[in-house]
DNA sequence: TGTCTGACAGATATTGAAATCTGTCAGCGG
DNA sequence: CCGCTGACAGATTTCAATATCTGTCAGACA
């Protein structure tokens, strides 16, 4: 009858949260989750099918909780290049970030990544979305030039893959990143901006 | 007095390289590497003061041979834009070519770029001086308006990693590739084209 | 009735002893 | 001399026995 103890999806995925910052990806288990809430491991697997499940579902959180300011920046007005600049600026910040508060749940992250799993797609197209958003914004605004605005927002996250891919986590703290990172944001802004000599 | 029978440096390398294909980077040990010379391990450390520097002056070797085509087609002449889209799509061939055919030498590689050694250092510098060379010809020929050459040069390698850089390479055979590379070529060479409305 | 438990089979991870490897060097042989 | 060998110490890797984990399910319990 107490709220507190029915376990549901949400209090299970607050508990692998805490389990997987404790212990690591590597060495997390369902044991330990089911251990951490006071169960037994079965019934954690009345909820999440496979550990597999349970573990996307938190970086899903996770991705969607990271993601949340970008959108807000997506939707916000006002003149379409400040905008890509700074949205573009906010994703690496909030990446870089990440890696030095959150170590463990990036590690995470980063195996999702690598292993190129469903969730992490379904963000990156997210992401993707809300370049384009800017992009069209920005065409409307008669500032942006693109043929094709989808195609031209996949390019700007390809061409910034160095700066929000874990696989890169390593280069960010370098001395020299701020210094290419204006360059790439110059050369980009350049490149879907509108000729007017 | 036989030329074929003295230990050469050069020697060590083809053994080492021949040694690494058949194990691979994880099984390959300067044991093997002296057996199939037919000398003892010592006599390697002879030559090379340590396993990992054996391991970079492979990798040396190998970069040089994989940079030799880029090299080329920076110091040909002809009109710029045309030239620095054929070396980033020839640099493209070339990695995923190597990813193919030569996979043992590759996950050397990649253990190399992820440990971000000195000699893949210099490989990059090298990389971004070739295009660096190709946009200052561009700028010369009136066809390029950069500010800053060697910045930009550098944020190109920086906006093409996802196609160089080996921690991508299982994207590199996805079907939509070709299309995203497409794109991503269209909006850098607007990004460094001069304005000529 | 529906939720949770705990035992189970097969898969995976841990562990520690034994084998192998790296890097050094005194000394052999040409 | 000079290049090479082979034995060595300490570090690392392998391997197989042991323990733990994943995912299932029949049945307890409320």
């Amino acid at each position: 009858m107490n709220e507190a103890v029915v376990l549901t999806p949400e209090r299970i995925l607050e508990a692998t949260e805490d389990v997987l910052r404790r212990f690591g990806l590597a060495k997390a288990t369902v044991v330990d989750v089911a251990r951490a809430l006071d169960v037994s491991h079965g019934s954690v697997y009345r909820h999440f099918p496979s550990k597999a499940s349970l573990r996307d579902a938190v970086a899903k959180r996770w991705l969607d909780r990271a993601n949340e300011p970008l959108c807000k920046l997506a939707a916000s007005d006002g003149p379409a290049p400040e905008r890509l600049e700074k949205w573009l600026r906010t994703a690496f910040t909030i990446k870089q970030k990440k890696v030095c508060d959150d170590p463990e749940m990036f590690a995470t992250y980063l195996a999702l990544a690598q292993g190129a799993r469903e969730v992490v797609e379904a963000y990156k197209d997210k992401q993707v979305d809300l370049i384009a958003k800017i992009l069209s914004d920005g065409v409307a605004q008669g500032v942006f030039e693109v043929d094709n605005v989808k195609a031209t927002a996949r390019a700007v996250f390809d061409a910034t893959v160095r700066y929000h891919h874990p696989a890169h986590a390593e280069e960010w703290a370098k001395p020299e990143c701020p210094a290419r990172i204006d360059a790439l944001m110059a050369l980009l802004l350049r490149g879907v901006r509108a000729c007017k000599p």
